[in-house]
DNA sequence: ATGAAAGCGCTAACAT
DNA sequence: ATGTTAGCGCTTTCAT
């Protein structure tokens, strides 16, 4: 089974270790042609497999990244770990997962251990605005990509952001908004604090200024209560549940929500119907993200598409890739959304 | 930063390092209280974190657990991953995460990797009806937990299985549904083939038959088409709609149905919508496993909670606690599975 | 109670 | 083209 030692491949093939290290690392251009198939087929004859710990421990870098998400529980992160981890099997490297619950201090605790765990790349999902706690890390050789996150002014050096263009999927959904016949339309959100929020806002007024609605007529919900707290998944819901209650409830209720996020829409569908109408045909919800769930809802949820595969794929890339100088210096890593229409929205009644 | 050694610790101290390596390994009965105090304080002046690989190489035994599941990005799986890792963290062990995609040699694959490692305790979560494959790790001192199963007579010796308990959920179930007053209940799955599966059927007819309720009157679906190929969450939901639009569309319907796992019952929902019916009135629809999505869904699903934190836990303490010598061989763990009672079910109407 | 020293398996100079 | 060898940071006998 395991035991095998590139000494026992050296000795079997007759050949030094060194020659065999020089295989197992690529300069085969070292050695003879036959040589090498001898090598190699001792490996292979053996089973040998090198020693991970060795050779991080020669090294100093281990065939592993660190992925620091809010929680693998939440199906958007899920999505993200598992194509991440897809993209890294490709190059051999395996993926620790840590999950900081949105705790600050945990996200920097999990951080500095993988650091000094010798973990040189990392994909941080964090759920803090400034990145400044590991700038020192970043001048120490540590690669870093903050997902789900664009460049900021303050951003530290050589961080990498990978994200959906979201002011672009925002302007997507209004544009088809408008489409449908809309004029009174609610962005509803929470707090609109994060930059991705912000960027949404801001996307999605762009498509109503191009087609000529006042921006009064826009309503937002900027989350009056506390309620804010967790920011679970079942809190987003019932944020949205509370907040379209509201909105339905008022003197001149809109005729389409669009929600920050999918799970956010979910519960506005829920509000809709509470409130004895019918989402889709009196009142069109549309979400973002489109999460597995977008799908499966009822009605199907019409909502914006992160290419997550790709966007995971790329956050590997940025972390394994040769050291692009200083085009890779805070740079953002924006990909194209795509809008989804399904059930959830309809042109609106006269 | 990083670089600072138990060398460095040791000179700073004035001590070896191997008084410095005993402190770290518990054997603080071997140094005066007085060397002790110096040495710990030493270890947070200098924020000394000793390296993992050279502890690894040194003692074989990582400080790290592999998990392998068919695709974190199920809520399912997400939702292990992400308790696996809470109980991982309390011991100062990391999780490694690999998704299978229910890929039998890939899942061989992760395995034999992990192993050679040198990892010694991994969760396997796996789409075979027999781990006959792993059984010569096992003798090898690896440790290793099934989850989401139970004993099968052929399993290698010293594997542990963490499982609900699912004759009893079902069972709890099958008397829920009873109570409302249903008599014709069916129990939708695809191919009961799986053990899970089985046992969740065989539970649910216990109920039935000490209601009294005669078997013919239970009707199973069992896939007719080869259609569960894939088996990811959008074709389970897809299953449960086009299987229960047969059987609602049948001489005799039921006025409810049980659905093998969540996922299965949301298809169910909205075939029992297609149908022109409403959820809960017409028919009542029942899950297991208590997703996320059960909670959120619209009806909220009335389903079978698996006590996830609580196996997760119990899986860490499997892979991570002391040898239990023949007592630890061939287990199984059966966790309590609790009735969640919510909108998709209702008392039938005469 | 503490220290000296031998490796764990591997890589990368540096020889030859 | 291939071999020799010195560590990487740590744990653990075995001395003292």
């Amino acid at each position: 089974m395991a035991g095998i030692t590139i000494l026992d491949v050296a000795r079997a093939a007759g050949v030094s270790t060194s020659t065999v290290s020089n295989l197992l690392n690529g300069r085969t251009g070292r050695m003879l042609p036959e040589t090498r198939e001898r090598v190699e087929s001792t490996i292979k004859e053996l089973g040998y497999r090198p020693n991970r710990a060795a050779r991080q421990l020669r090294t100093g870098k281990p065939q592993v990244i660190g992925l620091v998400v809010p929680s693998v529980g939440n199906p958007y992160w899920g999505a993200l770990a598992r194509y991440l981890e897809a993209a890294a099997l490709t190059e051999g490297y395996h993926v620790l997962l840590c999950n900081s619950e949105r705790d600050p201090a945990r996200e920097r605790q999990y951080v500095d251990e993988l650091v000094s765990d010798g973990i040189r790349g990392i994909v941080l999902c964090s759920s803090l605005p400034s990145l400044e706690h590991v700038s020192g890390l970043l001048d120490d050789g540590l690669r870093l990509v903050a997902f789900d996150r664009t460049a900021q002014a303050d951003d530290p050096v050589g961080l990498v952001n990978v994200s959906v263009d979201n002011a672009v999927g925002a302007e997507l959904m209004g544009e088809h908004l408008v489409s449908l016949g809309h004029r009174r339309i609610a962005f509803l959100s929470g707090a609109i604090r994060s930059v991705n929020r912000t960027e949404r806002f801001e996307g999605f007024l762009r498509a109503l200024e191009r087609a000529g609605i006042a921006r009064p007529d826009v309503v937002t919900w900027p989350g009056s209560s506390g309620a804010e707290g967790a920011f679970g998944d079942v809190e987003a819901a019932e944020l949205g549940r509370v907040a379209a209650t509201e909105l339905l409830a008022g003197p001149n209720p809109p005729t389409a929500i669009f929600a920050v996020n999918d799970m956010t829409a979910i519960g506005v569908c829920r509000a809709v119907r509470d409130a004895g109408m019918e989402v889709g045909r009196d009142v069109s919800v549309a979400g973002f993200d489109d999460i597995v769930l977008a799908e499966l809802y009822s009605p199907r949820l019409t909502t914006v598409r992160q290419p997550m595969k790709e966007m995971a794929a790329a956050a590997f890339r940025a972390l394994h890739g040769p050291d692009e100088g200083p085009a890779s210096q805070g740079t953002s890593l924006l990909f194209r959304p795509e809008l989804v229409v399904r059930d959830s929205t309809a042109a609106v009644v006269a």
